[in-house]
DNA sequence: ACCGCACCCTGAGCGC
DNA sequence: TGCGCTCAGGGTGCGG
């Protein structure tokens, strides 16, 4: 779910409620694929700590610890990350739903991480059924590939700098934007609407597209992603903000999950395909 | 260096 | 009601 616009969103509105804080004690799940850093190491290493800053890093976000430590976090395709007390349906399951919970969030067996703070509630919890998401422990002073391997963040997406990278690329365009490596932060949804935008079809060949393409490619990257975080990004499937709301960007996005649906410019049907074992949905008539 | 693919994990939604 | 199947916005690691 999280893209730039969720992370940034959820970086936004949590870092008011963490900054400066001081972590009192650290309640994690059993080890799993999710804890890079193993669950009782990243326990010792918070508990007593004080959170200094909250940035963010293409789609990771990174908590600094005022002994300097950091916390590498990613929230995966399910992850959520927010204030315990929050209220949301996305919180629960099915199962918790049709019995009539009202959506404040119990810890459950998808909540891998809480941090509770020394002035009290409402602690931090962070909860990712699928555990695709992240937890690492960087040491003082040491940075990980993870970040390294970033590109250009993608809000600050460059026209001339991705029509360089794009030469010697033969895959196609939309691949090249999900490609963390070229542009840090741009996932399924906003290539989908980007190129969309753009009038590019996902599945040309990057080479294939022009200089000037990629400048006008690149400002609705920027545009996009911009006014996703205006809107409190997407809530699709999983995403929720800190505070347990929904974003509102799926109401405006053109093509994503659309398919089958008339183009809201020449009222074409907008097409789904696959590029890359991933879902693309473009408009065959404005998309060249 | 780049490309396509399998894989990590769980749940929802569908047709039967 | 239940089974089996497909799908889901993430990244990594592999062989070619």
């Amino acid at each position: 779910m999280p893209e730039l616009p969720e992370v940034e969103v959820t970086r936004r509105l949590l870092a008011p409620h963490v900054v400066g804080r001081r972590i009192q004690s650290v309640r994690c799940g059993p080890p799993s694929y999710f804890f890079i850093t193993p669950p009782r190491r990243l326990a010792a290493a918070l508990t007593g700590r004080e959170i200094s800053s909250l940035e963010r890093q293409g789609k990771y976000l990174l908590m600094g610890l005022a002994d300097g430590q950091r916390v590498l976090l990613h929230l995966g395709m399910t992850g959520q990350l927010f204030m315990a007390g929050a209220v949301s349906p996305r919180l629960m399951t099915l199962a918790q739903h049709s019995s009539g919970n009202d959506g404040n969030a119990q810890p459950d067996r998808h909540t891998h991480l809480e941090l509770d703070f020394a002035d009290g509630p409402p602690g931090l919890r962070f909860r990712d059924v699928r555990k695709f998401g992240k937890v690492l422990l960087l040491a003082p002073g040491k940075g990980d590939a993870r970040l390294d391997k970033l590109g250009r963040d993608a809000l600050q997406a460059d026209g001339e700098l991705l029509y360089q990278l794009s030469r010697k690329r033969s895959a196609p365009v939309k691949t090249l934007l999900l490609d963390q490596g070229v542009l840090a932060g741009v996932g399924n949804i906003y290539a989908d609407e980007a190129l969309y935008m753009s009038g590019i079809r996902p599945t040309r060949g990057a080479r294939r597209v022009s200089r000037r393409e990629y400048l006008l490619l690149a400002d609705n990257v920027q545009r996009v992603l911009l006014r996703s975080i205006e809107t409190g990004g997407s809530s699709i499937s999983d995403f929720i903000a800190p505070d347990g709301k929904d974003g509102q960007f799926q109401n405006e996005r053109k093509v994503y999950a659309r398919e089958g649906e008339a183009c809201g410019i020449c009222s074409s049907v907008i097409v789904r395909i696959v590029i890359g074992q991933r879902s693309s949905h473009y408009c065959p008539s404005c998309q060249r």
